[in-house]
DNA sequence: CCGAACGTCTACGGGTCGTAGAAAACCCGT
DNA sequence: ACGGGTTTTCTACGACCCGTAGACGTTCGG
């Protein structure tokens, strides 16, 4: 999967936490921080299209919305390492070592009450 | 955490591969098909060295080898992912959601069987 | 139909990474 | 102790990615 730049994931970060699709001049204000200009906001979602993170309508000021929710992007990068990763229950053991107590509490939930494809959508 | 460009990936791979530590002779001959440089493998190594994922002896030829297991360093990318990602109980959610049945039996055992700490180290 | 907002195309400078030569440091056999 | 191969270090270069933006064409509202 490509992976993003700095500025990349500040941008889908913006277009994660917005309701709806986000037009580039109110990106750029979102950002008003870093005192981009107007192109390259445009640049840089032009990047995260051809990347396949965004899309956009066809409206005119164009609208760009993310291809999948912040959610899915993080498990699917979580599978992608656990893939990736030799042994993978050895990675799973340790991961799991690794999760806060309320949090381990809420996957034994999840993976008892797990109707065949709960959370993959 | 630094990420790893290709080569550098792939050195690891070897590095993890290995029983024991390794010298810059017999990795560049374990990649015999890239037709390597020594000079080339060298400078990998002091790359992922200041990285953080190497580390020699002083033995004459330097003997390298990974500072953390295949497995820590793929649970610790994971926890990464999900630590950056918002809503940590929705991406957990859809991980598991994502694996499969027999993996997911085995994620049920240790979150169960979990003595505190167990599998982190 | 005109001006302002918008979109596209091109570019550049810094950083990372694959790649390796030059040269220094080192070790073994004689 | 010396010379030649082996190892290590230092430096470099070209490709590519990414932040950044200007120039210029396009489109919409009045």
């Amino acid at each position: 999967m490509a992976s993003l730049g700095d500025l990349e994931r500040t941008v889908m970060d913006v277009l994660w936490a917005a309701e709806g699709p986000v037009a580039a001049a109110e990106l750029r204000d979102a950002l008003a921080d870093r005192e981009l200009a107007l192109t390259t906001v445009h640049t840089v979602l032009s990047r995260l299209e051809t990347k396949g993170f965004v899309e956009h309508d066809d409206a005119r000021p164009r609208r760009f919305r993310p291809r999948a929710t912040r959610e899915q992007h993080a498990a699917e990068l979580m599978h992608e390492v656990l893939g990736r990763s030799g042994d993978r229950q050895a990675v799973l053991a340790r991961f799991v070592g690794g999760v806060d107590p309320e949090e381990a509490r809420m996957l034994r939930q999840l993976l008892d009450g797990s109707a065949p494809d709960a959370g993959t959508r």
